[in-house]
DNA sequence: ATATTAACTATGAAAATCATAGCGTCAATT
DNA sequence: AATTGACGCTATGATTTTCATAGTTAATAT
């Protein structure tokens, strides 16, 4: 017996089954009942899950395991989220082995486009949700100039608007301990 | 007997409790247990109807019965969602009326800062989840050049940057004519 | 008196999530 | 040969959250 563990809200549209840019859009059906893109958009990514992971994956995360470990979700929970994302082709699953058949995670075009989401959500955590004693967790350094463009959009420096393939991370030694002491505390569960 | 109404992973941290550029920031407890910026950021807005009423309030509206119907959530949801953005500061209460007693919500300068990650799910619903016949849903004229700005962040036209208050918002008919019919059919109910 | 407006509250049923454990396949180690 | 460890998941019951539907309250308009 199947459990459904995506929730309903959350929209999971079979490739190639809708048109649009990428082939991955509702047509006509009752749940495409607004043409807001707002909303469109969170019928497919708007829940915490799916964004801790999108997050990993531009952390560079391609495994099952380390997105578990990061994020915290259950299997469960990455897995459905993992399932959808796929489905609405944000990602792809890719076997990175054969015996034992195992899967890795890759982000698409759709998935890489999605990253100034997540970059303005860390823009507005950096600015609103910190302590004062604390620096940014993650300094981006914009690879033409060799500046730090802080949580700009466009670069301070040389005035472009920058994407992330122009930008280096430089993770901050704060977030690395972090990070690793949760694949310590997973390892030794 | 009072039935919490908030997923107990958003947050909610009650006004000047906290440290941060303008006091809405958990400490040293345990909840705060990361330095990511996404990650907080998601605890206080990552959820579904979060977004939403905040797209709404973008769109002008103000009062608890507009966003519930342009939202479709239940007024619990968008009660414990309007309590948790007024505790996290991104949304004032104010009385618009004394007798009867009704107020209603507006946003905050930490509020209208989040906007960059409406816009940003925006143009991404604008690039992937639409059909081909459909033009935008709502355009945005960079008030200094008046030209429109499309999708982008920094205007095609002039090259600056654009934030939100420069910009003139123009609705399509085919989401006015569906939020209109929201509200009839809310009225017919 | 009755209807209407508008911001909510109440309640039981349904759905999603959590916590914890376990499975299956393979390789390396004892 | 048996055990251990990796790693991507699945299973299950308890708990939490959400949904659907209805109702309350205070005040004005009819």
């Amino acid at each position: 017996m199947i459990r459904e563990a995506l929730p309903s809200w959350l929209h999971y549209y079979e490739k190639d089954s809708y048109h649009g840019e990428n082939s991955a859009m509702p047509m006509q059906d009752e749940t495409n009942d607004t043409v807001c893109p707002v909303a469109r958009s969170v019928d497919l990514v708007g829940d915490k899950w799916t964004i801790l992971i999108m997050r990993e994956l531009y952390m560079g995360a391609t495994r099952f395991e380390e997105m578990q470990i990061q994020t915290a979700a259950t299997p469960q929970m990455l897995t459905s989220r993992l399932k959808a994302l796929e489905a609405n082709g944000l990602v792809e699953r890719r076997p990175y082995n054969e015996k034992p058949l195992r899967y890795e995670y890759l982000l698409t075009d759709k998935g890489w486009d999605f990253y100034p989401v997540i970059y303005a959500l860390r823009a507005w955590g950096e600015k609103w949700c910190k302590n004062p004693d604390e620096g940014l967790a993650v300094h981006f350094v914009h690879r033409a100039c060799g500046h730090d463009v802080g949580v700009a959009s466009v670069c301070p420096h040389c005035g472009d608007p920058v994407e992330r393939k122009d930008l280096e991370a430089v993770i901050s030694n704060r977030f690395l301990g972090e990070r690793e002491s949760r694949r310590e505390a997973f390892k030794r569960k």
